[in-house]
DNA sequence: TGGATACAAATGGTCTAACCATTATAATGA
DNA sequence: TCATTATAATGGTTAGACCATTTGTATCCA
């Protein structure tokens, strides 16, 4: 299966045919490589190199590796995370600005709730509106479970990315939300009224009603003045904690 | 600066603390890290531990590595790379289709469009026709000069985005053009004829003109006719050259 | 003096051999 | 039968050594 390593950088060389290895199908998502212990025997390598190649191949997210008894890697080939945390890390290092973020997030939603109305299932709708059901729980409490209204948010905006299918949008969505997130609890959350908290449960109400419509043009601008919305929601919240 | 590594994967502490060292600006991009030696001293750990530590982070693309005296760890934030890579591997695990990659780069480019119509100055649109210019004496010599006229197509898609200004479309439209370019380069140019080749050339003229105008809507239009144009050509390619 | 050569030191890359921590499974006993 | 305990496999960590690469410096010779 595997060759002896070699290369200025054995780790790398042992992280290239595993990957390989992987990316052409000889692992399928679920096997498991063998043990360390064998696999150093079988690259003709130490331990602790070959520990660096397995770090390297996690981190990719290639693999996944559990401890103790029957523990070790196993293949999971269905990584849309290390994309999103890409996108993090580039967000965070060039500091994009909120309404960069904002600007973005507002056409990647209103992109992702039209190609939702285009392929919702009745399976999908229903699950949207015990997602509704659930936000509207928190919001009718006002304040104190604002924090969990917005993971409920999150959820729904993420379904909605799972309802169109894209791969790609979902990773973007993740990174987008993240971010989005990181910002609100860091400083933003406290000044959200129970107002303001109804009037963004009606905007997913109304969200969901034209996804169910099968409404292309309507629910993407509901969702893209949602999210412009809570975009200046946030901006002004931000201007406040300056003063 | 660093505290002691304490968590059930000590790796893994230390990567976060440097991550957030880096991120936060403690590091800017060019400073060194310490040695390893100095390093493991002061995480109190053991040098095969921290570098395990430094592979997780090189592969997020956050430090780059030398050899040698004065070598060592580089910081090196706002890279692009390991995204593409990230997508790369999607791919090729058969999570991304070229018409999912597709259907995102039509929405994308199309809305870096109606914002660079938003906000070109004058120098931008001189820029952009220098680019076509440039397009055009590739385009009339036909197919040998395709991959000269491909480069110039990805200059001008990346110019626009730096028009539009917001780094996150800038950085996703790099990405989604290093992996639309892999494929393409990797078995679907030989077929272009000059003709088609003509046709794109034509498409990046109507975009450029449109963007001229400050006319949002039709540039758009147009860029994302243009882009799913050259989407639905891929397919037929890519079709071909299964048979 | 000036250039080529050789040496020394710092740093990442690798290896060995051991021990610790976690966990599934088997053995044990109430 | 079921709960408890022991065992063994596996990843996580450690310590110390040596190798390979690279840069700076000292030395030597013309």
């Amino acid at each position: 299966m595997f060759r002896a390593a070699k290369q200025s950088r054995i780790f790398q060389d042992i992280v290239d045919q595993i990957q390989e290895a992987i990316l052409d199908g000889r692992f399928k998502a679920g096997d498991m490589l063998p043990s360390e212990r064998e696999l150093k025997e079988t690259f003709q390598t130490s331990r602790g190199t070959l520990r660096e190649a397995l770090r390297v191949l996690e981190q990719k997210g290639l693999i996944e590796i559990k401890l103790g008894v029957g523990g070790g890697a196993m293949i999971k080939a269905g990584n849309t995370e290390q994309i999103g945390e890409s996108l993090d890390i580039l967000i965070r290092s060039q500091k994009v600005s909120l309404s960069h973020l904002c600007e973005f997030r507002e056409e990647v939603e209103g992109d992702v709730v039209a190609l939702a109305a285009e392929r919702a299932t009745a399976v999908d709708i229903k699950r949207l509106k015990e997602l509704l059901k659930e936000a509207e729980n928190h919001a009718v409490k006002g304040t104190p479970h604002i924090k969990a209204f917005m993971q409920v948010d999150k959820k729904l905006h993420l379904a909605l990315a799972q309802i169109c299918g894209n791969p790609i949008y979902i990773s973007v969505l993740k990174m987008v939300h993240n971010n989005i997130h990181r910002y609100f609890n860091s400083f933003l959350f406290p000044g959200m009224k129970k107002r303001e908290l109804m009037e963004n449960y009606k905007d997913l109400c109304d969200i969901v009603r034209a996804v169910e419509k099968r409404d292309k043009a309507k629910s993407k601008s509901i969702a893209q003045s949602h999210i412009r919305r809570f975009g200046h929601y946030m901006e002004e919240q931000k201007q406040q904690a300056k003063d």
